[in-house]
DNA sequence: CACCAGGAATGTA
DNA sequence: TACATTCATGGT
């Protein structure tokens, strides 16, 4: 069992989930502000909002009263903070000629312009740089967490980031995205009920993949 | 009624 | 470095 047969086994029970679920790249990014410490359906309220008035994009956000923007995500909770910084982060963008030029970025150029950005921490960067970028970034937030440490490959309060390169070395942008898509769906799915039920639901050995998966 | 959700900044020691 | 607090809505 090494972490390619993980990923095959989660894959044939889950197969494409076709994350991250937007219709633009400008989408990824708001969403994965908005949704910070907050359901994914109180996000799904706010982008539906800011569709129907035509503002779910950088520019438009550039370009509205905050007061305004604060209105439409408020749903998501956290809304003058996440308002500040969706403004901030839009201004950034459309700023150096919206998202377009940014594709041809180097990863650790993009990483260095939004790693800095107010509001913008780890968790939030993976997504924006796997999702809205299509770069080799594997997601490690708390499922990730959760799920590493249900199937024995971490101790408690222990984080997954140290396997971040390996898994990055691993697999493919595609594979990336699809990864932390089903780890999200095993969590929701099995994980508080039945904390121990990741390894049962993978049909593998809990403490033989402590120790043969990441030697 | 309490508790949590696809975090991050800030303050304290 | 390691915790605690704050931010805030909507679902269970």
């Amino acid at each position: 069992m090494d972490i390619s047969s993980l990923y095959e086994q989660l894959f044939q029970k889950y197969g494409d989930l076709k994350w991250w679920p937007a219709d633009t790249s400008e989408e990824v990014i708001i969403g994965a502000v908005l949704t910070q410490n907050t359901s994914w359906k109180n996000v799904e309220i706010s982008i539906s909002k800011l569709k129907e008035n035509g503002s779910c994009s950088l520019y438009a956000i550039s370009k509205m009263e905050e007061e305004k923007l604060k209105e439409q995500i408020r749903s998501s909770g956290f809304f003058n903070r996440k308002a500040q910084v969706l403004k901030k982060l839009s201004d950034s963008v459309i700023q150096n000629g919206g998202l377009e030029p940014l594709n041809s970025w180097k990863d650790e150029e993009l990483d260095h312009f939004f790693s800095h950005m107010f509001g913008i921490g780890k968790e939030t960067l993976d997504s924006i740089l796997l999702y809205a970028f299509h770069r080799r970034r594997f997601v490690v937030d708390k499922y990730t967490n959760n799920f590493f440490s249900r199937i024995g490959m971490l101790k408690k309060n222990e984080n997954a980031e140290f396997m971040r390169e390996k898994i990055e070395d691993s697999f493919s942008v595609y594979q990336l995205k699809n990864f932390h898509a089903m780890i999200v769906n095993i969590g929701k799915d099995h994980c508080k009920a039945k904390p121990q039920c990741a390894g049962c639901f993978m049909n593998i050995s809990c403490d033989h993949a402590k120790e043969t998966m990441f030697p």
